[in-house]
DNA sequence: TTGTAAGCGTTATCAT
DNA sequence: ATGATAACGCTTACAA
C-alpha cells in the first residue's frame, strides 16, 4: 500500500486532482454534490495532503515560527496558545522552536527555521547576533521581536517596557518606607531583559536618592529558586541591614523567601520581598510575593493580530503596488501587584 | 530584489546548481575549489536553500514533530532538548506543537503535523482517540508515545512505569510509620497517567491492608499549586486526623505544604508530604518534599536513539526488502527521593 | 567530479 | 463548476 495522493481521489472520485484541491480548501468553489462525494472519499481513506508540496506550489507554508528560550516557562506558554488560538481562523499554524538559552543555537535556529519559509517570525529574546539580523533581514520574513520593545527593533516589536516595569515596583517598595534595598539578578546579561530590569531598579533608587549598591547579579539565567536563595544569603552577609530585596524574577524572589523561612525571619517586617513577573509560585507562597504583572496571554493576542495585519496589508500590498510596510511596534501595559511580602 | 534560488548561485559561480547542491549537503563530493567557491557566494548572498521544495524532492522532511500537551513544564523542556541534541548530528530538526492539554486539540494538532511529514512524531500523553490512532497508523510515519508505557502503544514506546513508581514512593511512606495516608489527584484522569499513579497509591495501600477511602481527584489537570492547596484542605476538613498526604505532582504538593505553613503544621511531624515528579520547588521548599524522580533528558536521549535506530532500520530495510519494523519498547528506571517532608 | 533530464505532489492560471 | 497545463525550487538517477 502506497501513500495516497490527491490524484487516487480525484480518480475515485471521477474528477481532475484540481477539483479535490479546490474542495478541500475553498469548498464553496464546487459543485455540492462533488463536494460531498470527496469529502467522503477523503474521509474514508485516510488522505492526509502533503502540504510541502501544497506550500511549494502555492507559495505559502501556512505556520507561524515561535522561537523560545525554553519551553518551561508560564509566559511563553501562555503567549504560544494565545498565539495559536489567534492565528488558528486564519488557517495558521503555530511551529514552536527552542534555542535552550544558547546564543549559538539561536542563529542555528533562525536559519533553519527560515529555510521551511515560515509566514512570520516571533522571537521572544533580544540580543540577537549579526548574522541572525542580517539572515532576518534578507529573508523578507516579517519579524516581530515580544516581550521587550527594542530601540531598534529587527522588524515589528510587542512588548512592555521592563524598565519602566521595574521603576514602578521599586518605587513601590520605597513608598512603604524601606530605604536599605538590594537587588538579586543575573550574570552577562548585557543587553537583554536583565539589563533592563536593573536599570529600572537604578532608575528608582537615584530619584529617591537612595544607596545603589546592593546588587548582587552573577546567577545564570535564567536565575533559579535555588540561585536566589544562595544570592540572598550573599547579599545578607555582605549588607547585614539590608530591609527589602528586589529580584529580577519571581522563581529568584521564592528562593529569598525559603532562606527567610529557614532563618526564621518574618517577612515583610524583618525582611520584605518582591519578584517580577507574577509566576504562580508568588501567589502561592507564604506569605504572597509581590510582583509585576505581565500577560503572555495578551502578549500572544496582540502579536497574532500584529502578524494578521500585516498578512492582509501585504496582501492589498501587492494589489496596489505598494511593498513597503512600515515597522510597527505594540506597546503593553504593565501594573504591580502588591501583596504580603512588602 | 527576489529571493534568491540555487540557480542563481550556480550562475553566479559558472556550475549547475546540482553542484551547488552537492557542494551545500555533501561537501566531499565536490572538488574544493569548486567547493569554496560555493561556499563562498553561498555566505555572501545569504542565500538560505528552501527546504519545502528539498523536502518535496528528497520525500525527507528533515524534522521530527514533538507534540506536547503544554510548553510550561521542565521535563518537557529538559526532554526536548535532549531530543534535539540527539537528533542535530542526524541533521534532524525538532519542532514542536501544544495541544494546551486539550484532546480535541490533540487531534487537530497531530492531523496538521502529518500534513508536513514529519520523520517521527513524538507524543507525550495517552488517550488518543481513535481517529487520531488512525491518521497516525495510515501516515506510516514512526509514531512513539513517551512518558508512560502504554500496554498497547500506537507504534514505539520510551517511558517508565507511573504506577510503580507511585507504588514505590507509597511504600515508602508506609515505611515510615504512617498509616492514614490520603491522595490528592485530578479529576477526568481515566486513560491518562493519573489514573495510573492513582492505581500504585491503592497498590501500595491494598498490600499494606491500610484504608484506601482518602482520596480526593477532583483538580482539573493539570493540578497547580493553588489547586493542591484547595484539595489538601478538603481533604483534612473531612479526614482531619490523616498523617501523610500523597500528591499526584510537586506543584500539588507544595501547595499542601503552604496549607501546613499557614496552619502552622510541622511537616513532617503533623503532616507527612509526598510529590512526584521532581519538579524544583520540591527541592527548595522548606523543608524540601519527598519525590519521584524522573529524568526528561533521559528519555529525551533514548527517544533520539531510538529514532535514529528506526531510521537505519528503514534504510537496510529497503535495501533488503524487508518493511516490517518491530515495535520497540524502552523502560526507564525511577527512584524516590527521600527529603525532609517525609 | 560535474551535468542533464525528469520528477516530487500540490496549486495558479487560464480555458472551457 | 471543472479541467489542462505549467510551474514551485529542489533532488534523484543516470550519463558523461
Amino acid at each position: 500500500m502506497n501513500k495516497l495522493r490527491m490524484e487516487d481521489i480525484a480518480r475515485a472520485a471521477g474528477v481532475s486532482s484540481m477539483t479535490v484541491s479546490r474542495a478541500l480548501r475553498a469548498p464553496d468553489s464546487v459543485a455540492l454534490a462533488t463536494r460531498l462525494k470527496i469529502l467522503k472519499l477523503v474521509k474514508e481513506s485516510g488522505y492526509v495532503p502533503d502540504l510541502i508540496a501544497g506550500g511549494l506550489a502555492s507559495k505559502r507554508s501556512g505556520f507561524v515560527s515561535l522561537l523560545v528560550p525554553s519551553i518551561n516557562n508560564v509566559h511563553y506558554a501562555e503567549m504560544a496558545a494565545a498565539l495559536k488560538e489567534g492565528l488558528a481562523p486564519a488557517g495558521l499554524q503555530v511551529l514552536i522552536g527552542m534555542s535552550n538559552y544558547q546564543p549559538s543555537s539561536e542563529e542555528n535556529l533562525v536559519e533553519t527555521m527560515l529555510r521551511r519559509r515560515p509566514e512570520a517570525i516571533v522571537l521572544t529574546n533580544d540580543g540577537h547576533s549579526a548574522r541572525t539580523k542580517k539572515l532576518l533581514l534578507e529573508s523578507r520574513i516579517p519579524v516581530i521581536d515580544t516581550w521587550e520593545l527594542p530601540v531598534k527593533p529587527i522588524g515589528h516589536a510587542v512588548g512592555f517596557s521592563n524598565r519602566q516595569a521595574m521603576r514602578q515596583i521599586v518605587e513601590h517598595l520605597i513608598s512603604r518606607g524601606y530605604k536599605r534595598i538590594g537587588y538579586i539578578g543575573e550574570a552577562n546579561d548585557s543587553g537583554t531583559r536583565g539589563t533592563l530590569r536593573r536599570q529600572g531598579f537604578l532608575d528608582a533608587m537615584l530619584a529617591a536618592n537612595l544607596d545603589t549598591t546592593r546588587q548582587l547579579a552573577d546567577a545564570i539565567p535564567p536565575i533559579n529558586m535555588l540561585q536566589g536563595r544562595s544570592s540572598f544569603d550573599r547579599l545578607i552577609e555582605r549588607w547585614p541591614d539590608t530591609q527589602a530585596v528586589m529580584c529580577v524574577s519571581d522563581p529568584a524572589a521564592f528562593g529569598a523567601l525559603t532562606s527567610c523561612q529557614m532563618r526564621g525571619w518574618k517577612v515583610p517586617e524583618r525582611m520584605a520581598i518582591a519578584g517580577f513577573g507574577s509566576f504562580e509560585i508568588s501567589a502561592c507562597a507564604v506569605p504572597p510575593i509581590t510582583t509585576v504583572r505581565v500577560s503572555g496571554r495578551e502578549l500572544g493576542a496582540k502579536t497574532a493580530e500584529l502578524i494578521l495585519q500585516l498578512r492582509e496589508a501585504k496582501e492589498s500590498g501587492i494589489r496596489s503596488g505598494t511593498t513597503n510596510i512600515r515597522t510597527q511596534k505594540v506597546l503593553l501595559e504593565t501594573s504591580i501587584l502588591v501583596r504580603a511580602s512588602s
